[in-house]
RNA sequence: ACUGGUGUGCCCAAAUUGGUAAAGGGACUUGACUUAAAAUCAAGGAUUUGUGGGUUCGAAUCCCACCACCAGUACCA
């Protein structure tokens, strides 16, 4: 990074005193606070609130943060009533790891850990009203989360079930569906055991969820996302008699019209009529693999590249279609908690069946042609005909015949689950539940809210599925009002917890007998704008829409949806450079190196040699960039570059303090602004925060002059250059165009344009504060002080957004182009407005156009006020 | 494997409805200023939009096929 000799620059434009000036007056005159004002539109902009963890900010909060800012700013600007709020998610895992690690308990590495993101946020001249800050592990907070699950308990959506489970032995708690792949991703094991756990029965509002998010305003694939973890199916389920049995066995299938190629059939390990239908001499065989299923971990079991296995149960199941006996197995490729946990298994249309047919030569019976037709599957006597129809049509007669002769229905299945919603560890709310010497729950009344959790000093996870809190003996004993002695529960809510409500507790936030004024919530709601990671796909933002849907329907809430648009910002990389060497220590090129997984992770090797290579992290200020390759500083070979995510691990981490100290506030937002799309990801590169800081002293230079005074180029009733004034009101409409847009990078782009026409021009008091004005949302502070340097009283940002004139901006010239046969041959200036007549004489005149005309001119294309194309 | 996204000079990128591709920033080169460097100011080059085909007077933009990278999902019957 190139170092700024800061003397120089100090004197010219001192971010590091202007910004904690203006951060401090914003502050103190309670700039950015707001209430319900019916008197002006209102505009919600939330921003993911983080979860304070000890590693701080990181550059991927400023860049959400900046967006969100500068929406808000350009807002309030514009005539809205604005709320933008700021909280901390601090209950949860990554605190209490921390916590752990360090020995100290989690409510004071909590505060420091709030203290430190308050500081660095506040650094960064956000706009937040800080008077309604919240913070989940406060008990005020965390009082109305425990209100809601007392709610979803009373609607029965709030449940105590033995479930297998995913619990985490390295955590010391169970995980939610939803939390796995990234605990997993974070090396973290994950082992499948039956538990008694808390559950939210979201999946009773899985067609709702699934249903209103065509009405949302949010990138498409994230709605895909959650669709697909919805993951509605239509199909049948269908009844097969079991031979020598009375039972019946239930399958599910998206596909009842291929019921004539079903061969055999497959449960599930842990399928209830397994134990039932086995015969004495297929027991042994039964019980082993029963056993060995459950004990692989779910990872273990979806294992996609392994061999299918199974094992007969020396029954036999009745094919309803045709009659047929068809033998039933067990396979632990067949989830016991989707469907029914059994399947009927048709080898010729199912690739999944197929190569467990193939792996036990079991039957494969052909049911459709090569154009798709069905084939075989006919019973005249039954009346069951499907030979000739389309796909459609089959499964339309297939259910008309199952449900007509009883042994089947029409079915509509889904892949969510039940939320999981229960922690064995201490950094939680505590549940309003107790327990009877019988061991039933009890929920809580309302007024006995909020249920504290205890002070404790040995708050580690116990490493058993006992939590932490059955160490707080005294806390556990609780009397109820019938004298009778219960027992508290001990496990707390997750993370996700006071996240799926925080919203609304921005609103009113200090609210001591409801979570939220239902007036306030009215005015405000829903959330207009809503920026955060893509990480929270299938997390937070399906159990908050749950949450909210039930608010909805217990009539706490006036909208059915809390997040009416949605966006999310990309990724920030950090360049990584890594060297390949061999055996011997020589160099490889990386061209040469290919990676492979193993058991003990990713090994890279030479792609011809096969040799194992040692891989080299090198540090950025060892490597020079040159010609777009990257070569060692010392030994001169050429690296591989990649732009990955930013860790510690990889050392391609960006501190924001470190970049406001350097360059200041104003800089490093503008830089996150101006590196490109908001949606795309994009790597960090050090030169391009010197760009848009070398802009901002280019603006103060406009106004202060050496000596530290006014310009003198700046006069109150200087008469604007034409053409600077039609710029300058092309840049209002782009700049709020833009701006309405997201599209930060543009109208960055647009006012560096501006800035570099009025260096060293003469102008006008108006359009010096125009300028400012446009600047201010995405750099407050220098536009602050320049605005107040003017001489005026501030805020800045609490003036009226200027307008363009569309006069101004109309060109009454315009560039013509001619093209002879497609090809560019002459750009000439006309009158705007021209007849297509008048352009084609003008163009059929010009003397490079006609040196072109050498041949017979067979048509003409005239877009007017753009271009002229001949055809020879 | 499937789904979604991306691919434009050395790098990040811009390009209303198809209409001069490369605005803006960085890097680089040169010049001015300077004892010198930095900073600042001024000037400058490159090119056919991942590859191949198609539609069109005209394609970065629309269609088809392929390649590369990124993300998500992963036996959900």
């Amino acid at each position: 990074m190139a170092i700024l000799s800061k003397g120089m620059y100090n004197m010219r434009y001192d971010f590091q005193k202007i910004e904690p000036k203006w951060q401090k007056h914003w502050l103190e005159n309670d700039t950015f606070k707001s209430e319900v004002d019916k008197s002006k539109p209102k505009y919600y902009v939330l921003d993911m609130f983080p979860y304070p963890s000890g590693a701080g900010l990181h550059v991927g909060h400023v860049e959400g943060y900046t967006a969100t800012d500068i929406v808000a700013r350009y807002k309030r600007m514009a005539g809205f009533n604005v709320m933008h709020p700021m909280g901390w998610d601090a209950f949860g895992l990554p605190a209490e790891q921390y916590a752990v690690k360090t020995g100290q308990h989690p409510r004071e590495t909590t505060a420091t850990n709030v203290a430190n993101f308050k500081k660095q946020i506040q650094s960064l001249g956000l706009s937040y009203d800080w008077n309604r800050e919240v913070n989940t592990t406060d008990e005020k907070y965390y009082r109305w989360t425990q209100w809601i699950f007392l709610q979803l308990h009373k609607k029965g959506l709030a449940y105590v079930a033995e479930v297998p489970v995913n619990w985490c032995p390295d955590l010391g708690t169970v995980l939610a569906n939803e939390e796995v792949p990234e605990q997993v991703a974070k090396g973290y094991r994950v082992e499948r055991r039956p538990m008694r756990q808390w559950m939210l029965k979201i999946t009773a509002y899985a067609e709702e969820l699934l249903q209103d998010l065509d009405d949302l305003d949010w990138p498409e694939s994230l709605k895909e996302m959650q669709r697909n973890w919805i993951g509605k199916s239509k199909g049948a389920e269908i009844d097969f008699a079991i031979k020598n049995h009375d039972e019946k066995l239930r399958v599910y299938t998206t596909r009842p019209d291929t019921i004539f190629g079903a061969t055999f059939m497959v449960l599930a390990p842990e399928h209830p009529l397994v134990e039932k239908v086995t015969t004495s001499d297929c027991k042994e065989a039964v019980c082993s693999y029963q056993e060995q299923s459950s004990l692989k971990s779910e990872l273990e079991r979806t294992e996609l590249s392994k061999k299918k296995t199974g094992t007969f149960t020396g029954a036999y199941a009745i094919n309803p279609a045709n009659g047929q006996e068809i033998p039933i197995w067990i396979a632990d490729y067949v989830l016991v908690s989707y469907g029914t946990g059994a399947i009927m298994c048709v080898p010729h249309g199912d690739e999944r069946d197929h190569e467990f047919a193939e792996v036990f030569d079991l039957d494969i019976v052909a049911i459709t042609d090569d154009n798709e037709r069905y084939i075989n599957s006919e019973n005249k006597e039954n009346g069951f005909v499907l030979n000739g129809l389309e796909k459609e049509a089959g499964i339309a007669t297939a259910i008309e015949w199952l449900e007509k002769n009883n042994c089947g229905e029409a079915k509509t299945n889904y892949k969510i689950r039940d939320w999981l919603f229960s922690r064995q560890r201490y950094w939680g709310e505590p549940f309003p539940v107790v327990y009877n010497d019988k061991g039933e729950a009890q929920a809580l009344s309302e007024e006995e809210l909020p249920v504290l959790l205890p002070e404790m000093s040995d708050f580690k996870p116990t490493g058993t599925p006992e939590a932490p809190l059955s160490k707080a003996t005294e806390w556990l004993e609780y009397e109820g009002k019938d004298g009778k002695k219960y027992v508290r529960e001990t496990n707390t809510m997750p993370q996700w917890a006071g996240s799926c409500w925080y919203y609304l507790r921005f609103l009113d936030p200090d609210n001591e007998d409801k979570f939220c004024d239902p007036e306030k919530e009215k005015y405000w709601m829903p959330v207009d704008l809503y920026i955060g990671g893509a990480e929270h796909a299938v997390l937070h933002l399906i159990y908050a829409r749950f949450w909210h849907k039930v608010l909805y329907d217990l009539g706490c809430v006036s909208t059915k949806e809390p997040f009416q648009k949605l966006f999310n910002q990309g990724m920030i990389l950090g360049y990584t450079y890594r060297n390949y060497k061999n055996d011997k220590g020589e160099v490889v090129s990386h061209n040469d190196a290919k990676w492979k997984v193993e058991d003990s992770g990713q090994i890279a090797y030479h792609k011809e040699t096969k040799e194992e290579l040692k891989v080299e992290l090198v540090a950025p200020h060892e490597v020079v960039w040159k010609d777009g390759k990257v070569y060692h500083e010392e030994l001169d070979c050429e690296l591989e570059v990649k732009a990955e995510k930013m860790s510690k691990s990889l050392g391609n981490t960006i501190n924001p303090d470190v970049i406001i100290k350097d360059y200041g506030a104003d800089s490093l937002r503008l830089y996150e602004m101006f590196m490109g799309p908001l949606e795309q990801e994009k790597p960090w590169n050090d030169t391009g925060i010197e760009g848009v800081h070398r802009f901002l002293r280019k603006v103060w230079l406009l106004f202060i002059d050496r000596e530290g005074n006014l310009n003198e180029s700046i006069k109150d009733d200087a008469k604007l250059d034409k053409n600077v004034e039609k710029l300058l009101h092309k840049t209002i409409e782009k700049v709020t165009n833009d701006l309405e847009k997201l599209r930060f990078n543009t109208a960055i782009s647009q006012l560096m344009i501006l800035v570099n026409e009025l260096g060293g021009k003469e102008i006008n008091k108006e359009c010096a504060e125009t300028l400012l004005k446009l600047i201010s949302p995405l750099a407050p502070h220098i536009a602050e002080e320049l605005w107040a340097l003017l001489g005026n009283d501030p805020c800045v940002c609490e003036q009226e957004w200027p307008k363009h004139d569309p006069k101004l901006v109309v060109d009454d010239e315009i560039t013509l182009v001619v093209q002879v046969n497609g090809k560019f041959r002459a750009s000439l200036k006309v009158a705007k407005g021209l007849s297509k007549d008048e352009l084609e004489k003008i163009a059929r005149e010009d003397e490079k156009v006609k040196t072109h005309l050498d041949k017979e001119v067979r048509r003409v294309i005239v877009v007017p006020n753009k271009l002229v194309n001949f055809v020879l």
